[in-house]
DNA sequence: GATGAATGAGAATTCATTCAT
DNA sequence: AATGAATGAATTCTCATTCAT
């Protein structure tokens, strides 16, 4: 999971590049040139594309990680570390739209197992933290109990993708953080007890 | 918007294809080796593969279409009118699991700007349904109002999404139709006053 | 050498199209769209694509040997035919800028020796006509004689071609009929004794 | 307008190409067959097609520059310098069949805006160096100057051009330097004084 | 580490032509 | 006469990958 700078430059590059316009736009060639050096040279830091996408995933994974490990450790009400979580994340997008055009585009996944596989993982890797968190919250009466922390945190999974996806087809125009903060009270209405 | 016989085929047989594998596998080759007929024979039908994409889209289109008149005619309360909308929706998925596959891939409409605009369109006209069941079920005292008909339509058109999404991913090994019922209980119970 | 009325529509819908963008444009899809019938119906009056760029050439033709002998009939002085005769023929060709791009595009006509074999015979007939005419004036005493009635008629048939070859690539945004008289002049200058 | 190896070597074969059977025959299946690469190999080398043929008109340019730019600087009279350049040129295409056949077939660059630009200029610059000649021959009192230089070079062009149609329609079966001698002498006594 | 040249497989599309109706 | 459907061959071009240097 260590990588060099070059990979780390080639899977950068990569992301960018699927980002602006696409998977079909993520080629060798197109690679190389936004990096400037030879097709060829690709081949030094990685076996094949393949092993590209799954830098990119495990970079993605690694960040994610990160993330709820400090959220878990992160001493606060179920609501605020729920608050904190989201708005974080959404932060996170606004900064790194080629991550969020990546994470949430499963068709690019597709054509490998070990690809659909990491993606499988992540996602569920997510869910678990919203869970943990929610169930928390029911145990400390913030949140409601009538509807199951895994249904709950599947409601909010689902509306956070389905935002950064509208964010993407809009190609950016609105502001992310704005609605993703509007998404928050929403979510904070519905939950709370 | 009328297809012939042939287009249909055409149509229905791409959708097949991207359900099956992805759209990489949607190529001339396979569409026409799997309905049996030249490669060129195509090009009769439809004048580029782009809008073979179009046929699909506006098929699709043209079928919700369907759905939500029926659903606007319908004499019933909001809550029965958004459960019915709902079950539907999954019963026709869990039937045409080509058409989920493709409807909920916005990455594959990115490279053309008529495909994006027809996906985005379908995008819209769906959330106008459900945003108006839930203003008449707010109006009937059925449904809560301390959250807005766009934020509650937000919530479930994501949630909607993601079952969908991660039974794709799942390879449908789930039953989705039961795991709507599961997810409307939810719904139901976060919506209603 | 006789055609149908569908024939002759056919024959000048393809010196138009070729005209306009040349030879490559010349398809039986463009074809018969243009004459608004299938692409089937075209082979209903002409066996093959050949058949129908030979029958350009034979209309041609016709109409040369038309004018020829109606200039070979007409009583008047050497230099008043060969004046008459040129002027003519760019007035015919600024009328008829479709046969002129097919007349003077020997390239079009090299994949089959019928087809180059009538381009052939066509120069020859006119450099004939040429010759004719200024052997005629060298008798008269009109024009010099110190050049063999062939080289002249060279020199002019080279001028004559060149110049519709310009208009052609100016895309005809030169007067040719005005640009002819000049030439006219020109060529007057040279032969006269 | 550097070209590598490999490009002159694919430039000369597509003008051979063409040459041989026309531009019809110039497909980069049959010039990397000819040349003894795969297909795709060609495209390491040009962009595209239509850079083939920008390269072969440009290498055909630079030819033509280094031709006039001697011619200039030479030092005889006007005749002497009209006669060298008359006669170079045809020992030239007598040489490079294939250059000729290329560079008088304007048809098979009208496809491409580029290409007919390259292909004016060509011309143009031809007439410039010619109508140049002709000024100083008419100053020096070598020749007639009843007659406009860019009248008498526009006579030298078409029959220049000509007799090069001609001799490429007859299969290059006459000797081109020996008609063009004999061309010499017509164009020699017409233009003198 | 990097490059340039090459490759084979495959992509979309075009074209002239045929044939049953 | 004309049409609609189909075909096979060909065309330009792209792509991931390899290899000698």
């Amino acid at each position: 999971m260590e990588f060099t700078k070059r990979q780390q430059e080639i899977i950068n590059t990569a992301i960018e590049l699927i980002a602006d316009k696409g998977i079909q736009e993520l080629t060798i060639k197109n690679l190389s040139q936004k990096i400037g050096i030879a097709e060829s040279a690709i081949y030094r830091h990685f076996k094949s594309k393949l092993d590209i996408l799954l830098g990119i995933l495990s970079l993605f994974r690694e960040n994610k990680e990160h993330m709820n490990r400090q959220l878990t450790e992160m001493e606060a009400t179920a609501t605020d570390k729920l608050r904190h979580m989201l708005l974080k994340r959404f932060a996170y997008f606004a900064a790194n739209r080629a991550v969020a055009a990546v994470i949430f585009s499963e068709e690019l996944f597709r054509n490998d197992h070990r690809l659909s596989e990491q993606v499988y993982q992540i996602m569920q890797d997510n869910q678990q933290v919203i869970i943990g968190i929610i169930t928390a919250g029911q145990q400390a009466d913030e949140f409601r109990d009538d509807v199951s922390a895994k249904e709950m945190s599947f409601m909010i999974t689902g509306a956070l993708r389905l935002i950064v996806t509208q964010w993407r087809i809009a190609e950016y125009t609105f502001d992310l953080e704005q609605e993703g903060k509007r998404l928050w009270a929403t979510i904070e209405t519905l939950v709370k007890k």
